[in-house]
DNA sequence: GTTTAAAATTTCAAGCTTGAAATAATAAAG
DNA sequence: CTTTATTATTTCAAGCTTGAAATTTTAAAC
């Protein structure tokens, strides 16, 4: 019973995802924690302003799920309770007229880029721990793991 | 324009945070996937059998939602539905009669264990890209983040 | 013993999220 | 041109999730 074999690769591997998973929801939480009590928002809203502010020219909807990696209705649903808000605004394309453009309002820049400072003040607190080293390794680490590297090339 | 200087530890860390929540949703999006098409189950409802596999004895609702880290509500809603399904079962502590037990019902242990081993060939397979040292590497830097290490013995 | 505080759970409204189906517009094929 | 396929978005039902407000029960303080 003592002189445990070591688990195989594969148990080790579940372990970490399941850290992984950890890790991240303690984030998570405490990032929403934080924009709720300081700049009463959610992080869906967040995660939305902070795309249209990165494409200030605009995005479709297709491309703004994409890059948050979420549904296209879910997509729908956020942008429609900023622009109820006045934080977003939808803005049809002439040249085609399936697709529209969502951008932010001159409230929501304002709004995102007093939300952004607090927000990356809050992550770098939440990863405090780790260091100019710590941060480049785990950032290879996931690099390696991003594109769909899995299968592909087996055989 | 050239010769830009490399982004602060701060930018970094933010830019960690992004990937690393990249990561943790594409993962999440395929083991989904992997549940609903050969299980026809969802990954909060998986996520809340392991935890009553893992604690066969029984575990209180406040237990259960710590463990996941979750909201109280949320447990009660995903145990309501696996109980209507029979998969999951509350019982009545009779020394405190605040408190439940919750426990999977002999359905619910056969329907895990038919999930779990799939469901941890998909993690292999999402993760095979990384090897003992990088699973390793991975895991210590994770665990130097986990508990509240942050702000605490600062000055 | 009675009041007060604390703990475990549920309820509830609001918002988030998915996946599938419906709509609408463009592009491709014939 | 007209049918067919593709693309962009929305709608919808169901389930997930939170945070706050009940509810119920136990423990603590008088």
């Amino acid at each position: 019973m003592t002189d445990a074999m070591p688990d195989p690769l594969s148990k080790r591997r579940l372990k970490l995802w399941i850290r992984l998973l950890g890790v991240t929801r303690t984030a998570e939480a405490h990032l929403r924690d934080h924009l709720r009590v300081n700049h009463d928002t959610t992080l869906p809203r967040f995660d939305v302003m902070a795309a249209l502010w990165r494409r200030r020219e605009g995005v479709t909807m297709s491309e703004l799920s994409r890059m948050l990696l979420v549904s296209n209705g879910n997509a729908t649903a956020v942008v429609d309770r900023l622009e109820k808000d006045g934080l977003a605004r939808r803005t049809p394309l002439p040249t085609d007229r399936r697709t529209v453009h969502v951008a932010l309002t001159d409230e929501g820049l304002r709004a995102f880029e007093a939300q952004a400072e607090d927000h990356e003040a809050a992550v770098n607190r939440l990863f405090a721990a780790l260091g100019e080293a710590e941060v480049e390794a785990l950032t290879a680490i996931l690099k390696s793991l991003r594109p769909g590297n899995t299968e592909k090339g087996a055989e």
